[in-house]
DNA sequence: TTTGCACTGTTATAAATTTAACAACCATAA
DNA sequence: TTATGGTTGTTAAATTTATAACAGTGCAAA
């Protein structure tokens, strides 16, 4: 009897390597390579082969022995682990110039994951397609998330807009929200939440460079 | 003999929490508040106040017991610690979509650090100015670093652009890059770096959202 | 004045994550 | 045929990070 691998209590850190690495393989699949070693993948992502070995051990994957992984296996089977099978829609709130930027760089670019509608209190925007992506007024978002069965929400919206924003989108019964303001918002525990602050990341680089100086 | 603190080795993530910290208090402070206890800044957050306590102690800091940490003070020492004495100045590389919104975003936040350059190759753009930052042409990359002394750059051209921005980057001296295309780059060792791909966390948020499902 | 309460600061412990160590494997070359 | 080298898969150890436990403090209410 073999282990039973649930991916459920996967370390957050492996999810988001897996999620790398797969971007690595798709690229290396479209130069025309069919394995990869364990060590290629580690430079690529700046860390050790055995991490990469160890992630991959616990998602079960086999290599074969001095080939390497094959990588259009390893692509479906990170697919089989992240994805969800029906595919899971996403709304972006805030149509501005990081909003529509996100969008431009999403769509189009994975099977199981696509923004499905954008959201704006703007009259010039509402109404008209972003990187093909339809815009429309806050009021219906209740609406359309239900019609389109949106799960995850992006926010966008200026930073003084964030926590009701927030509340809206708990309230249209979305499971996961991903934050680009640097409001920080309060979400309930059946919510997944990833905030990020591009400020937080340059001021970090800052730091170290700084460091490296003294 | 009191101990001495050099801030060399305050763990990355206390790093990133102070940046985090100091983002709230300035908030804080310009609604009015002069106080602030640490299960406050705990929620906000979203950790516990021990880790904040734990981080606040790590700089040497203390509070005034039942009423908290003084707000402006506390500003006062992460910048102390987190940012540059003479400022650190940074620039960007690929004034598009993405690149424009983070100048907008960034221009103003931070005394000591400061987008100061943008760099194109597109002709219609070269020569204008963004959010006040203005975009220099490529080929005058090397001069314009070296002139204003910039120590940090953020890569957001198109991803197949990256690999050569970086080494154009690297050889006129920059010292951190914090690079936002999906394309990994590698730098030498005394270049820190920091990559960010906005969808891995959308794919980890779906992830989640999915696990919740299950 | 005294007691309890709500905080802080710090040390001890636990959990998460990374790295090291090494056996097993097998293609290739001697 | 036999060693060699380079790779995988896995367990063990180390490191990093977060949490728990608790003593110390001083305000406020009794
Ligand atoms: N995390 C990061 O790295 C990062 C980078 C840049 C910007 N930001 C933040 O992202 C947000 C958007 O930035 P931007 O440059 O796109 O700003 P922007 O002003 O260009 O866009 C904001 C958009 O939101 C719309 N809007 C306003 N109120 C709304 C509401 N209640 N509901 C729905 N839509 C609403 C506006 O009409 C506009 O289209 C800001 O909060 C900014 O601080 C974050
Ligand atoms: N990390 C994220 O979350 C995220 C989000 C959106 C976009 N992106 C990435 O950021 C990059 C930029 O996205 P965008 O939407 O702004 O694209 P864009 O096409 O709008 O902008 C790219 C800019 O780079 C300029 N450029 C092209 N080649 C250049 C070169 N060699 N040197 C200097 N400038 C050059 C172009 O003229 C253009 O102005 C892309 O790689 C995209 O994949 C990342």
């Amino acid at each position: 009897m073999t282990k039973q691998l649930t991916f459920k209590n996967l370390p957050h850190k492996t999810i988001e390597r897996l999620s790398q690495y797969r971007r690595a393989l798709l690229l290396c699949l479209s130069n025309g390579k069919t394995h990869i070693f364990s060590h290629e993948i580690a430079k690529i992502q700046h860390i050790t082969s055995v991490q990469v070995r160890r992630d991959l051990m616990l998602i079960g994957y086999s290599g074969t022995l001095r080939k390497g992984y094959n990588i259009e296996e390893l692509i479906n089977l990170i697919g089989n682990i992240i994805d969800s099978e029906e595919g899971i829609n996403v709304a972006i709130v805030g149509m501005g110039n990081l909003g529509r930027a996100l969008i431009n760089y999403f769509t189009g670019k994975r099977h199981k994951l696509e923004i499905v509608a954008g959201f704006d209190t703007n009259p010039d925007k509402i109404g008209n397609r972003f990187s093909g992506v339809e815009c429309y007024s806050i009021t219906e978002l209740n609406k359309i998330i239900k019609q389109k069965d949106i799960k995850v929400g992006i926010i966008t919206v200026p930073a003084d807009q964030t926590t009701e924003t927030a509340k809206t989108l708990v309230k249209a019964g979305i499971k996961g929200i991903l934050n680009y303001t640097p409001k920080p918002i309060d979400v309930p525990d059946d919510v997944y939440l990833e905030e990020y602050d591009m400020i937080t990341t340059l001021e970090k680089v800052a730091f170290y460079v700084k460091m490296s100086d003294e």
